[in-house]
DNA sequence: GACTTAGTTTCAAATAATGGAACTTCATGA
DNA sequence: TCATGAAGTTCCATTATTTGAAACTAAGTC
């Protein structure tokens, strides 16, 4: 924590909010906060009157709705989710599994679209979620095409979390992987991020040839094999290669 | 416009870009903006150091994917709508027709969760996306069970556009809409925001008896009758019953 | 009714934001 | 080739906002 400017200290208090996952008390926030209490009291003060943090009867604090209309306009604006759509659609149809769209910001994988098998379409349930970028599909296929001085930012800031026997755990075998990803041409998650998941991922290319999200197919280890998530690479390809030319030039930052 | 305080600035110009609805230049926004050249500049800087605005090759700017994220944790601790999913697929699964789930925010109804009906049908509003209050199902359903003093705020920063020859376009006739949804117990939108659309609305209320949010089910005149959906209402009522003793009392502010 | 805990306000000092103007690119076309 | 201008960036003395220790209020608790 610690930010530069106040808008800088406003969100380092909004992202505390974030990060308590549920209403909380003034004196739970002050108890973590870097700030004393009369300026924590003044910041969250200006969150309540710009919408961005809401209070309930008791006074605790929760996010704003504003987010969420802020988000949705964002999720419109962008020259990647919404071209992809009906390539989601379609994918999800003909392989009746899961497909993720995502992109990278700041180091972490960002779900920005998806759909489910089973369900038809339901927004914030997924979308917004994030998720590390070394240990999933749709991570290292971005990592992949990341420009090297990218690349090491986002290594720098990552902390190496074994979540299953399978995680890639070093930068080390992290490069090597994404050597070998560059060749094939799609990235695989070998149970990597949670046990019995497997997912084929393909980078999302724009005519420049820059990266700019990725797309991914998931299933279980129960219900279907690494060899035949693969075998759907090429579908998958052909529809990242759609939504890259489709899409404004416009990449992700890392 | 003008805010106040540093963060209501940088707020200022981040709903600038939201607003602009696609990447734009920096001349653009200094157009339309209130702030003086150098002041614009270092308060997009400010946002996009933060991650709140994104830059393209090019300079043009556009909503940050910061924004999403936060959006995701905004939804999953409210005390609302993760809780009220079960009853949101229930009723889609039952009616076959789309719901909605809605709260206020600022005078707006923010559509913050929804099920597509399963026949094929045009989306008609994504989740986070914003709409008027006074000619829709769920925003008069809220609007009826607002305290007179928060209803006051939310009429006066109201214009009233009339979207379609049924919309009310006056406090008073909106007034006496409100006095008749309250005996009822629902609301119906009878093609007042967009023609051909109808729609049947109840409240959610808390267990103190506060208006929380609002759920409807949406048809087309093409595929039914307000009749039909007003027979419906009682099964609404039902799940918005259910869903209000369950939630956390957490008002919409208007 | 003294004592703790939670939240709110004050005000002089410290700090950050402001904005007019000057400067740097970069594209255009005479 | 070199003027012309449009778009974007930096400077810096001035101005306004933010800061935070401490005092204060309100609401429990024993």
């Amino acid at each position: 924590m610690e930010a530069e400017g106040t808008v800088g200290k406003a969100l380092d208090v909004l992202e505390q909010v974030a990060a308590a996952g549920r209403p909380v008390r003034f004196a739970e926030l002050l108890a973590t906060s870097p700030y004393p209490k009369a300026t924590l009291y003044r910041l969250l003060q200006t969150l309540v009157a710009q919408g961005l943090v809401a209070q309930d009867e008791g006074g605790r604090y929760a996010l704003g709705l504003r987010l969420v209309r802020l988000a949705h306009a964002a999720w419109a604006q962008s020259s990647l989710a919404p071209i992809a759509r009906p390539w989601l659609d379609a994918l999800a149809a003909e392989t009746g599994e899961t497909i993720h769209l995502a992109q990278l910001d700041q180091g972490q994988v960002v779900y920005v679209d998806k759909r489910n098998a089973a369900r038809p379409v339901e927004m914030f349930a997924q979308t917004g979620k994030v998720g590390p970028a070394y240990c999933t599909g749709v991570g290292k296929a971005m990592l992949a095409h990341l420009p090297e001085e990218a690349l090491l930012r986002a290594l720098e800031r990552q902390s190496f979390h074994r979540f299953t026997p399978q995680t890639l755990t070093t930068p080390a075998a992290l490069r090597a992987e994404l050597a070998s990803i560059r060749e094939a041409g799609h990235a695989l998650d070998r149970e990597e991020h949670e046990p019995g998941i497997i997912c084929c991922a393909v980078p999302i290319l724009s005519r420049s040839g820059r990266g700019i999200g990725a797309l991914s197919l998931t299933s279980t280890t129960a219900r279907s094999t690494l060899e035949r998530l693969e075998a759907a690479a090429d579908r998958l390809r052909a529809a990242a290669a759609a939504i890259g030319t489709a899409a404004e030039p416009w990449g992700f930052p890392g």
